[in-house]
DNA sequence: TCCATGCGTTCCACTGAGCGGGACACTGCC
DNA sequence: GGCAGTGTCCCGCTCAGTGGAACGCATGGA
């Protein structure tokens, strides 16, 4: 059971919020996780892919530690749902469409998303910049929604991903306004992804101190050199945010509208906490 | 194990194309179904989620016919890996988040939707309708990918989303140009959706002959009332269609367009048939 | 107010389903 | 040709998953 937590509105779907026990990130841990074995044995089956594009049934049963017989059954059953298929002219197996049809569901009906997609919409056409909705989850924040700028030209694949809280605008914001989700990015680690990124507690503590001050987070080529986002908080009833709404832009681009782009976020944040609240 | 077609060509990741055995869609067909038996029910769980927003645990035991024991345990551990949740205001469960990004990545490694997003996206500054791309699957056509319209107010959620082959310029288009797969419709049956839908398979047959003629597939309010569509199909080596792209708009505005968006369609189907085959 | 009926959750004993080991055919490489 | 890989299939043991029953808690009607 994922534990309770003293979730004040129900907007955010996300009941695992912070308290999650662990969700493997860079090789999934065996054997942990409550109720029935194949089952999760099977969802550790999927989360292999989460790593790989695609992999083989021997490949699967040693990092998992599993029989190869067990591997390959559970890879037929899953491809027999279509969450695995098997690519015919390699013969290994990935993810499969169903589970994007499944995923697509969850998010259609992801509250939260409904309320802020036309506000996102708005943002995005005053600003003319790509536009996200990141809510939190664990340590990282997961991009339920992105709204790619007009002028941009190659659509890109970041929607659903999750980020490290400490290396992106919501998760900086997110985290300077729930000390829950803060204190679970310390305890995950801080890993580096370019030479602007937060490496250590104090320089991630100090951000936040900043973040609430400013109260947006701004985060420059901390994710990706070149790029920055600004992004305002989504709060419940007690003031604790839990998802955020960001804009995002080349940093040359970005800097010099920060300040203006800082208020629209911070007063359609408002808003949206209000109508997610009420 | 998903049985291997004679797939020329790999780019349509859906190994389970045209004959996968069943995929449940108004209700669940329980027991039915390779390999371990708790993982095909825990995936059958999911599947409930398909057809409502939120469960309860003896409302799943019901539908699967399983004990409520079993379906509590189930969704504990369906949920301990993120792929449910449960509401804490209502007590019922729903799908996951993990889920949506575990769908995401599904979809981002579909090799056929990287070759297509450039030149979606160009069909949609040209055009400037909504664009999407169709891949089949048993009867259906899933809809891999949706650029929005730019002057569309309101985001659709129909990404993902699986629709009959009879009522979308996508599902004709392919039908009409693979016999497997119109065959599987027939099956399958024509439910109806609007009151221009197809309803019997002689309109469909000659639906699919006029498709044939004319390179393209059309829909005028089959599916939506007052919404056209039109596609082209991309299709193997062996001219097989697996997949197609269309743009969609309100009838009022795509009739005059028809011809030359039609002409826009073929030619991009066809330069996208030949990358994904080469 | 009390009983009835629904819910979700927990426990427990039985048994059959899922486990690993091993055998098999096939492929590619040294 | 052997060797080291692979994916697939089979089989017997045993433990994991099953259903039933019991529990506490809501809700609602009598």
């Amino acid at each position: 059971m994922t534990a309770t937590l003293p979730l004040t509105s129900d907007v955010l779907r996300t009941v695992s919020c912070v308290t999650t026990p662990k969700r493997p990130q860079p090789i999934p841990e065996r054997g942990a996780g409550e109720g029935l074995k194949s089952v999760a044995t099977a969802l550790d089956v999927l989360e292999c892919f989460a790593v790989d594009d695609e992999l083989g049934v021997s490949d699967i049963a040693r990092r998992l530690g599993i029989a190869k017989s067990t591997a390959h059954r559970l890879l037929t059953t899953l491809c027999s749902r279509g969450m695995t298929e098997k690519n015919p002219e390699s013969g290994l197996y990935r993810l499969g469409m169903h589970l994007f049809e499944l995923g697509q569901l969850a998010q259609a009906r992801l509250r939260l998303r409904q309320l802020a997609l036309p506000m996102l919409g708005e943002l995005r056409a005053v600003t003319g910049h790509t536009v996200h909705l990141g809510v939190a989850d664990g340590a990282d924040v997961v991009h339920a929604e992105r709204l790619d700028s007009p002028d941009s030209v190659r659509v890109m694949g970041t929607m659903g991903r999750r980020f490290p809280a400490h290396c992106t605008a919501t998760g900086k914001v997110i985290a300077a306004f729930n000390p829950d989700f803060a204190e679970a990015r310390r305890r995950a680690g801080f890993p580096p992804r370019t030479r602007m990124t937060i490496r250590t507690a104090a320089d991630f503590d100090q951000a936040l101190a900043t973040t609430r001050r400013l109260g947006v987070g701004i985060v420059h080529g901390e994710a990706v050199i070149g790029m920055s986002s600004v992004a305002a908080p989504v709060r419940d009833l007690s003031g604790k945010a839990y998802a955020a709404i960001s804009v995002a832009a080349p940093t040359l681009v970005l800097r010099p509208e920060l300040e203006r782009t800082s208020r629209l976020l911070i007063s359609a944040a408002r808003q949206l906490s209000r109508m997610a609240a009420g």
